[in-house]
DNA sequence: GTTCTATCTGAACGTTTGTTCAGATACGGT
DNA sequence: ACCGTATCTGAACAAACGTTCAGATAGAAC
């Protein structure tokens, strides 16, 4: 049997790659087979090959359009009146984003180490972007006095890594709002750099 | 050819967990196969099964001894005179010990998901174990009116999530010295949770 | 110099891996 | 009602997987 019904390409890529993000933030790349994932959407491992070209190409589709939905979503931040706020601003929408794709998350901070060099590179790219646009912050926020950082690159990385930290732990049905886990958040990052 | 020169349980034995975990740290645990750490020890694969019952057993011991280095460590650590410098200590305690074994940080944490469920659980008891020591200071500088933390267990993971962060881009023939490093986010650390 | 045994080899096992492809089939267009 | 084609099946491929084990061997013990 074949071409099931209701089957469509428009319906059995975006299923494949669900399946594939869930199984590899799950069990991590190298342990999920193509058959795995071909099972859980219904469908026979020869299938896949109509929608992606390999294995490979599946992961790196999966970070590639995580990391852009990211830059596009900090780049759509509303203009702020200055860098205190913006820290601010960067802060929410870091937690509130991230939470927001756990696996996205994961798989893009854990597999890594299984892209070829020119994914890596690309997917790397990005990502630098990304702390850029908090270093930028940092940088006017030191440059006008509101902050006192010893060193803004790493306190750059510093701050993401804290506030990576929330999705170790933070589950939906906790004792913690969103709003609260923001708040606290908030207030350990600008104490951290504050002038 | 067996027992070839200079092969002794002695010698084998730590460079089979040597090899295995350089292997895991660089390419994950399940994308590294017994003939490629056989191969990089100079042995054939069923030579392993001389010193571990499977493959398994191989990751758990790494990371179980691992943190059992880790808690050894932070018990021996000096008394100290106040919250204030407990914490210092503890800061600098952490980047020096994690700096110095980076493969073995990488795998506890990275593999924690190739472990079985009951493995998994002795490791995350030893892993609660080691952040309830810096929550004790945490809990003690509240408590005495040197800290102002809103939530000491989310104080614990966030300054513990913000140390780690320095194993991702530390260098050791970068531009900064480890005691620059220790200073810059001790600095952090301290005006995060600082009254 | 002989024996003993810890240690390793090398082959084999059954499974699973990523990927390919000829053939089957169900739907859209006519 | 028929055709054309996008989509999927099911079998096949060579390679690699974890693990086992009978047999070989080198060094220790005497």
């Amino acid at each position: 049997m074949a071409r099931t019904q209701g089957s469509h390409s428009d319906i059995t890529g975006p299923r494949i790659r669900q399946a594939a993000l869930a199984l590899f933030a799950r069990h991590g790349y190298a342990a999920v087979s193509m058959r795995k994932i071909a099972a859980e959407v219904g469908v026979q491992a020869g299938a896949l090959y109509n929608y992606t070209p390999d294995k490979q190409s599946l992961l790196f589709r999966l970070m590639l359009e995580h990391m852009q939905d990211l830059l596009a979503a900090v780049d759509d931040l509303p203009a702020t009146q200055n860098p205190s706020d913006a820290l601010r601003q960067f802060v929410g929408f870091h937690i509130r984003f991230h939470l927001q794709r756990p696996d996205e998350v994961f798989i893009a901070y854990m597999e890594l180490r299984n892209l070829t060099s020119e994914n890596f590179a690309e997917i790397e790219a990005q990502r630098r972007r990304y702390e850029d646009t908090l270093e930028a912050i940092l940088k006017e926020g030191q440059r006008a006095g509101a902050f006192a950082i010893a060193d803004t690159k790493i306190a750059t990385l510093a701050v993401i890594a804290m506030l990576n930290g929330v999705m170790t732990w933070y589950r939906t049905e906790g004792r913690l709002t969103l709003d609260a886990v923001e708040d606290i958040y908030w207030d350990m990052v600008r104490r951290s750099v504050a002038a």
